[in-house]
RNA sequence: GCGGGCGUCGCCAAGUGGUUAAGGCAGCGGCUUGUGGUGCCGCCAUACGGGGGUUCGAAUCCCCUCGCUCGCCCCA
């Protein structure tokens, strides 16, 4: 490492082709999921005004107090890389009308920016893909949010998967249930751990998900959120289970979950991996029904997820196979008539859709040949002095150690039909 | 932001105060100026993250700094 080498900034990092095939894999997946449910994607800018995500997020979560990348521009606006896709969605749809014309099914993918201390499966920058649907409050849909999470990892091949599941209630509920919990931890307090001290001025739900095991004793004797819960978002969240046993998608109830974005209500959840060390969450989201008409829009029900990227791609590559593709052809010539004969092969095979790797070096045979073989590729063309002037070029099959002799119009009928 | 661990070639890795910093993998070249993964030969860190200090002498000891990593916090 040079004095004055340039590297990435910390807890940003470059996707080398060695390691590309997961994230690929991942993305076309899920972009397949995405094209069966008939939900469209939407691609909203990298950085939005601060105020959006002050306002929508909550200025009292870490996320927005601590975390976000901020910086005034040149025109003196506060400016902030996103540290979460759902606001700026519900921003678009807003600003774009999108809500006039109904409900709205969508998704996005891309990178989100977090300034905090990097950690397995935590990145400064990292990338999720998330779901929005905004205008439903049907229990009916947050199932089949869920349902299409759920099945889109599964098809990734993961296992081990566990969804957690909770309800926070209404708005009512929430803040009935707020003081309730205040006044109990008060009478508690100095048996709560420094965190968790902090946190009954800031944000007193989520001291319920505390990791400090003496704060999670404690709490066991605590007043329980669903009894807080009125008879409608008890109702609703039992509908909402109900869908998930019908379609037989294990869950757990979790009391404890309280999710760490002030815009959530009602429907609750996570799906976490054991296999991931500390940042255990893949997918975590829930019903967000007063965030549009927080950011300006009318009222409307919505429920979202997002998954972390990153962390499917770790587990990916433990849990499932991410191999790279050989080459159809790997195409061998030495002179300057041949090279000139090897190129134009080359390109027609592509154009019909093969995979062909071109061998530029000009180095003798033997050493092609065994770059060749290191490719994986099934067949190799040699095109050599006497190929080039005779037309008939060399066809060799690198299994079987066979070759003959093909001109170069009949070479596609040795490939199968195009992909 | 707070704790712990670690930084020797693209990757793995020996070396723990003393002349020229092992080795393996990968890469490149050759043995073979038109044909195969082995095999054999050669090349590949004036340099031990960076900066200071101690010492006759430091990759090896001390200080600072940067980076990576694990956990806390937070969250996807």
């Amino acid at each position: 490492m040079q004095v004055n080498q340039l590297q990435t900034l910390r807890g940003m990092a470059d996707q080398l082709p060695m390691g590309i095939n997961g994230w690929q894999q991942l993305e076309a997946i899920g972009r397949e999921h995405m094209r069966r449910a008939c939900v469209a994607e939407i691609r909203t800018p990298l950085l939005e005004a601060t105020e959006l995500f002050a306002r929508g997020i909550g200025a009292a979560t870490d996320v927005v107090g601590k975390e976000m990348y901020t910086f005034i521009d040149r025109g003196e606006r506060s400016c902030t890389l996103r540290p979460e896709g759902t606001a700026g969605v519900v921003r678009a749809a807003i600003q774009n009308g999108l809500l006039s014309q109904g409900p709205q099914k969508l998704w996005y993918s891309g990178a989100m920016f977090r300034y905090e201390r990097p950690q397995a499966g935590r990145m400064r920058q990292f990338h999720q893909l998330g779901l929005e649907f905004l205008g439903f409050n049907e229990p009916r849909s947050d199932v089949e949010a869920i349902v299409i999470a759920w099945d889109l990892l599964m098809d990734l091949g993961l296992k081990e998967l566990k969804l957690e599941l909770n309800s926070l209630g209404s708005k009512e509920d929430r803040l009935n249930y707020r003081n309730q919990l205040v006044n109990w931890l008060e009478q508690h307090q100095n048996q709560l751990d420094p965190d968790s001290q902090e946190r009954l001025q800031t944000n007193p739900l989520r001291i319920l998900d505390s990791k400090n095991p003496n704060t999670q004793e404690l709490l066991k004797t605590a007043p329980d959120l669903l009894a807080a819960l009125c008879p409608e978002s008890l109702e609703r969240f039992e509908q909402v289970q109900q869908g998930l046993t019908a379609l037989q998608i294990p869950y757990q109830l979790n009391p404890r979950l309280v999710r760490g974005l002030d815009y959530y209500g009602h429907t609750a959840f996570e799906i976490t991996s054991s296999a991931l060390g500390a940042q255990a969450t893949v997918c975590g989201g829930g019903r967000y029904n007063g965030l549009v008409e927080q950011l300006g829009g009318a009222p409307t029900a919505c429920i979202g997820w997002a998954m972390g990227l990153e962390r499917l791609v770790l587990l990916m590559q433990n849990q499932s196979s991410t191999t790279a593709a050989a080459p159809d052809l790997y195409v061998i010539s030495q002179g300057e008539k041949a090279e000139a004969i090897a190129i134009n092969a080359a390109r027609e095979l592509r154009q019909k859709g093969h995979r062909v790797e071109l061998d530029h070096s000009g180095a003798g045979f033997a050493k092609q040949m065994k770059r060749a073989l290191k490719s994986a590729a099934p067949l190799a063309l040699l095109i050599g002095e006497a190929e080039a002037s005779s037309g008939q070029l060399q066809l060799k099959n690198l299994q079987t150690n066979s070759s003959e002799l093909v001109e170069l119009h009949q070479l596609l009928s040795f490939f199968s039909p195009t992909r």
